[in-house]
DNA sequence: CCCGCAACAGAGAGCGCTCTCTGCGCGCTC
DNA sequence: GAGCGCGCAGAGAGCGCTCTCTGTTGCGGG
């Protein structure tokens, strides 16, 4: 492996010269240019990470932390449980492509033990990495308030459960919840329900919120609820209680799991789906296309979100000063056959 | 943030017997290795990674290498389209709990262009990866010959498509095939047929292949094939062709994402499933439970296979010299609705 | 009583890079 | 023609760590 020394030997300029030109400075004279990209070619030099790391006190490295809770590490398929939502790769996907550009490289960390999250803390410290994005799937996540405390450049994936100064990017849940509502009254539903996520979790409180108000707009003031985890199975189990307890013939399901679940659950008492009773999901993921009927559903441009939560974060490294600030994105409705 | 020398002035010793008590190493009086822990505990000390990482020339980072061809990238979820696969995530999640232990991180990097792989190299060659993992999606993927060539370590998933001299961890595919044979055979099926996967992927092509013997076994002879892409309406066409041409009654489909397409293909066209026709999938994917009837499908063990991917790394990395090895897993039919 | 050896602490070099600071030479002005 | 300033290359320090090599101490044996 050859270094910036070798490089300067070969092309009989200083070392200063070649970091110069590695790096892009300006201020340097055309012929030393070419005599180093010239030695650079022959040479196959590659500049050194950690050397350079350790003078600059930068990594040109972001940390991806996932947090959960316990339980969600021990599903059905094991470790990889919580991962195993295509959410996460969607939102990898979507970040990478902000962080590629600049030549920055994702690390990813689960944070789901307290051991687990100090080390996320000791990452950081390490100077490995120069900032974290965090996707959280927990409520009442300790995270975001040690990480901000340490001072550290963070931007979270949907808004804190209580405020904190960072950067974050969410959909407008409530907007989301409303274009549900609007769309089901539409149709023609007259006992709508909802199958709500948990709700300690912000995003699925607004969602909630939204729905609601938009069905009081409609003249609709009580709106039956059942909570839900996110899950197929405890879609399914929400729905059979709406319909039993409510005889509901529309039904918003706080993500598109649930409304697989819900669908499923209603087909299973001879219910038909949309005319019997129509249901409406939230996310747009691979799964509305994996049901029958397809499912109508609010779309977050995931990928978007996620590209701008690394965007926001890059902003922050370069100028550590600025006030955190947060990008709403606005839903859709996907009109599929579900309603 | 406190260096090494912060943490020697406070205990009242040298760089060196620090340093050999950060790093656990036999040989320091014990009064000394208190004196030192006491002062990080004050310090709040932290070592440097590029520091250390410059003189011992390990980086203690691995390079997770997610590699696909052009048209996966541009799907209908956009850029993600590629990583919204639970399967990736099922992976990270097995490599993570193999690497955590060792305190090892791994850096994501999509390998999709000619660009971002030459990019893989480079990352490897700046030292800032100890060796790569790789995850494949693409028939003829020049990577690992690349980085073999390059005499890096790494590991992949799935048996690479001409023999090269590294370690990877697969599914008995062939094996796999049969299960799924043998089951529909022994449910009574007289006339079945397979999805395949692309044919140049060589697992798709072994499943296909352990299909066939095991058929034959049987005493079929033909066995009618229709291929697919390893996406949902891949699978719905292939199935439509199998059904409209030769009228099966039991169909393999090479991946889980196809025998959903293809259940709701069956059930499209008035069929019941499985009493008309039965599917069996391969995966045992997360999308096995989303629909029905649920699926039967053959299960390959993707955490442990990735655990056991990441250990490989971990012992070439300890012993460099060692030949490479493979480990291959045997499947496991698992029996729910839909055959 | 002195020598030898083990056991362990400390000194110091150096990993590959960046960056400031110095110095040199050129062209300009007065 | 002397002085000044500017543009640009090189020298050298030092980032925080590891590791080898040297030095010191304390013990046992001759």
């Amino acid at each position: 492996m050859s270094t910036l020394e070798d490089v300067a030997l070969v092309a009989g300029v200083s070392r200063a010269s070649v970091s110069r030109v590695v790096n892009g400075k300006p201020g340097v004279a055309a012929h030393i240019v070419e005599a180093v990209t010239d030695a650079i070619a022959r040479t196959g030099y590659v500049p050194n990470r950690a050397a350079r790391s350790l003078v600059t006190r930068r990594s040109d490295t972001v940390l991806v932390v996932v947090s959960g809770s316990d339980t969600s590490r021990a599903g059905p398929w094991g470790p990889g449980e919580l991962l195993a939502d295509p959410f996460f790769g969607r939102v990898a996907g979507g970040l990478m492509s902000s962080l590629r550009p600049r030549d920055i490289h994702p690390v990813l960390m689960l944070a789901v033990t307290d051991d687990e999250r100090s080390r996320v803390l000791s990452y950081v410290r390490e100077g490995s990495a120069d900032g974290v994005l965090l996707v959280s799937a927990q409520a009442g996540d300790p995270l975001p308030q040690m990480l901000t405390d340490a001072g550290l450049p963070v931007v979270l994936f949907s808004r804190p459960d209580h405020p904190l100064p960072l950067s974050y990017v969410d959909v407008n849940n409530r907007a989301g919840g409303a274009l549900a509502a609007d769309h089901l009254v539409a149709r023609g539903c007259r006992s709508v329900g909802i199958v709500t996520g948990p709700l300690d979790i912000p995003g699925a409180e607004d969602r909630l919120l939204g729905f609601r108000e938009a069905m009081a707009r409609h003249g609709v003031a009580y709106v039956p609820s059942a909570p839900g985890t996110f899950s197929v199975e405890s879609g399914a189990t929400a729905m059979e209680a709406l319909l039993t307890q409510h005889r509901v013939d529309g039904v918003f399901a706080s993500n598109d799991n649930m409304a697989v679940g819900a669908i499923l659950a209603a087909q299973e008492r001879g219910l038909s789906v949309p005319d019997d009773v129509a249901v409406v999901g939230f996310d747009d993921s691979t799964a509305a296309l994996m049901c029958r009927p397809t499912l109508t559903t609010v779309r977050q441009p995931i990928e978007t979100m996620s590209a701008e939560m690394a965007r926001l974060l890059l902003e922050r490294l370069d100028a550590p000063d600025q006030r955190p600030s947060a990008a709403i994105f606005e839903p859709v409705l996907v009109e599929r056959g579900s309603a």
